[in-house]
RNA sequence: GGGGACGUAGUUCAGUUGGUUAGAACGCUGCCCUGUCACGGCAGAGGUCGCGGGUUCGAGUCCCGUCGUCCCCGCCA
């Protein structure tokens, strides 16, 4: 291999297959970096030492594909190149075989510029060839091996799903699949093999695992493609508890693969309380939380600030802080709220904002040393107090959310002053996990007029919830029901803002989740005619079982330290779902269409 | 569906207020060079300024449309 030369081999013969990464030609003497997947080395062509090879070599160009036979050599000092592995030793060459030119290729994979990302994705196995792509994709490996290895070890199976099915119900678009034999039906593919894996537990295959493949027809984005990997597990008679040390056990397996020692357990909060502290469901606990300092008013300021900002007294006020923006202009404040998330949720049409501490300081001078202190405010930390408009109809939710939104614009907009995102090789200020959990169990969709599951309508409530569900059968289209306030036995795994995996404890009682679909709107008939094939194993001795599913690319991405999950998944589609190098999706012919009984509209 | 950024040589980019022959670096071709390692030196080739239309005496530059890539909102049980 190109990379494993070492100053012990000197005096053997080598024989090094693989790319030419850089050739520098001094004339009588070439110097030719070959690379493969393992690294490069040099290899010496000397005309004084063998003419005829020195004359090939000359020949020699980018990316042509060589088999060289030669003597390893031990460097003399002055010579050794400190940056690659095999810098102390070289391959003197005395046999030479082009194995394969190649054309100017649109980029060089030994370049440190990056090509724009279309140029990339078209030439993707020149990209491929590229250091830190391959180092991606054997990370990718390794991640997804040792997992293997900890699922397997735990006595989980893995079992493959079909990824022809049915269509399922709620959640994302469906990739459909037409069928030919019966034509006008079709086949689904999987946004994830969820039923499947309970019916795999009511089969008695008690501990399920299975890295796959899972599609959704939705919107992309960095972190979101339409084909994307899932560790999916599922287990009978868990607690959420167990399943979260499954997850643990099995993401500690994977982090030591690349390299870092990570500590369990990960911390847990409630849905409610992420909401509140961090305006998300996914908290990035890298940066601190938001606080509401309404109480370290004095009673005439509040008074004064909420007639200022047109609120009711008692209202939420939440402190926002950057620690060590510096120094910012009257002129950058101002446009605080005028970019990213924030401003695209239209945050600013209900959430007001007091950014300006000389103002703040004169208006309310009494208030403004208990705030600071409430939220812990140092100086050069930059802070925002956000407060929801009076006559906005957003929930409280809502307001959360968007102040949430406007933490995390901030927080990247002074990334480089206070320094958060960086790696620090520790890791546990670099991967900050967290579980959070109680999920409401339901949430109002505006558009349908009616109560959607929040995870899937397969999961469990809390037991002290049950009699709010049976009380609810009248109110299923009342946006106030107290559906809303239903707790599901559904979690999170979280890691540095970003959400890993998702699940839950599943509901193993056929007279449970006839309730469920009730409370969501749907008929028994409805619900036969969707799923009557689940409703009916669940008659047939379920037993109580519950699972998750975490995104792979999603892992490999963070421990890649990558922005995009393009830079983990060999072959990914841009944000059209388009495989440029492939050119895919593509029209079919007539006759194909036809065949499955399919006419497309112009 | 909506908002924003970008599109100039093979590649990465620069291109001033609209003004004469559109530049640089890397890559490519040829020549020189025996210790380079992002080798160096000399010479050279390489452009439908994404595409279409408009304004203008004159458009890479201004306007409209369109296509593509990226980011975000909606969407993603």
């Amino acid at each position: 291999m190109c990379g494993a030369l070492r100053p012990a081999d000197s005096g053997k013969k080598a024989v090094l297959m693989g790319w030419v990464n850089r050739r520098r030609d001094l004339g009588n003497l070439i110097f030719i970096d070959i690379r493969d997947r393992s690294g490069v080395t040099q290899v010496v062509f000397n005309k004084e030492r063998d003419p005829a090879i020195h004359q090939k070599a000359e020949g020699l160009r980018n990316e042509y594909v060589i088999a060289v036979v030669g003597t390893a050599k031990q460097r003399v000092p002055d010579t050794v190149n400190k940056n690659i592995a095999t810098g102390e030793v070289e391959l003197i060459a005395e046999e030479l075989r082009i194995l394969n030119e190649s054309k100017q290729p649109p980029f060089l994979p030994s370049e440190t510029v990056l090509p724009n990302e279309e140029m990339r994705l078209k030439y993707r196995y020149i990209d491929l060839r590229r250091d830190t792509m391959q180092y991606n994709i054997e990370l990718r490996h390794k991640v997804a091996l040792a997992i293997r290895d900890y699922l397997s070890a735990q006595g989980f199976f893995e079992i493959e799903t079909p990824f022809m099915t049915r269509s399922t119900p709620e959640g994302a678009r469906d990739y459909l699949v037409p069928s030919r034999v019966q034509p006008g039906s079709f086949y689904a593919l999987p946004q994830s093999p969820q039923m499947f894996k309970q019916i795999l537990m009511i089969s008695g295959f008690d501990k399920y695992f299975q890295i796959v493949r899972c599609f959704r027809d939705e919107d992309l984005r960095a972190d979101r493609q339409p084909e994307f990997t899932q560790i999916d597990l599922e287990m009978s008679y868990p607690q959420p508890e167990r399943v979260w040390e499954v997850v643990e056990g099995f993401l500690t397996a994977a982090f030591k693969a690349s390299g870092h020692e990570i500590k369990t357990p990960f911390p847990r909060m409630s849905y409610d309380e992420a909401m509140r502290l961090y305006g998300s469901d996914k908290p990035d606990m890298r940066l601190p939380a938001m606080v509401d300092v309404r109480s370290a008013f004095t009673p005439e300021e509040r008074e004064k600030f909420a007639a200022a900002f047109k609120v009711s007294p008692d209202f939420t006020s939440l402190l926002i802080r950057i620690p060590k923006a510096g120094d910012i202009s009257g002129t950058e404040r101002r446009t605080i709220g005028t970019y990213g998330a924030f401003a695209h949720s239209q945050g600013t049409s209900f959430v007001s904002l007091m950014s300006d501490p000389n103002r703040f300081a004169r208006d309310y001078p009494n208030s403004l040393e208990p705030i600071l202190k409430a939220a812990g405010v140092e100086a050069g930390d930059l802070w925002v107090l956000a407060v929801r408009k009076a006559d906005s109809r957003q929930s409280a939710n809502q307001f959360y959310q968007t102040c949430g939104q406007l933490r995390l614009d901030l927080a990247q907009k002074y990334a480089a002053k206070h320094g958060f995102f960086a790696k620090t090789g520790d890791p546990a200020k670099d991967y900050r996990f967290i579980w959070v959990t109680d999920f409401p169990m339901f949430e109002w969709d505006r558009e349908s007029g009616r109560w959607n599951a929040a995870h899937h309508p397969f999961t469990s409530l809390h037991d002290e919830d049950m009699a709010k569900l049976e009380s609810s059968f009248d109110t299923t289209s009342d946006p106030k029901s107290a559906l809303g306030e239903i707790r599901a036995l559904a979690y999170d795994v979280v890691l540095n803002g970003t959400e890993l995996g998702s699940g839950s404890i599943r509901i193993h009682r056929q007279d449970i989740q006839s309730k469920i679909f009730r409370a969501l709107g749907m008929t028994e008939e409805e619900a036969r005619s969707r799923f009557g094939f689940f409703l009916e194993a669940l008659e047939y001795g379920t037993p109580p079982h519950g699972g998750i599913a975490l995104g792979l690319d999603r892992i490999v991405m963070i421990l890649a330290g990558a922005d995009s999950l393009r830079e983990v998944i060999p072959f990914p589609k841009t944000a059209r779902a388009v495989d440029l190098m492939v050119d895919a999706p593509t029209p079919v012919s007539e006759a194909q269409l036809k065949e499955l009984g399919i006419e497309v509209k112009k």
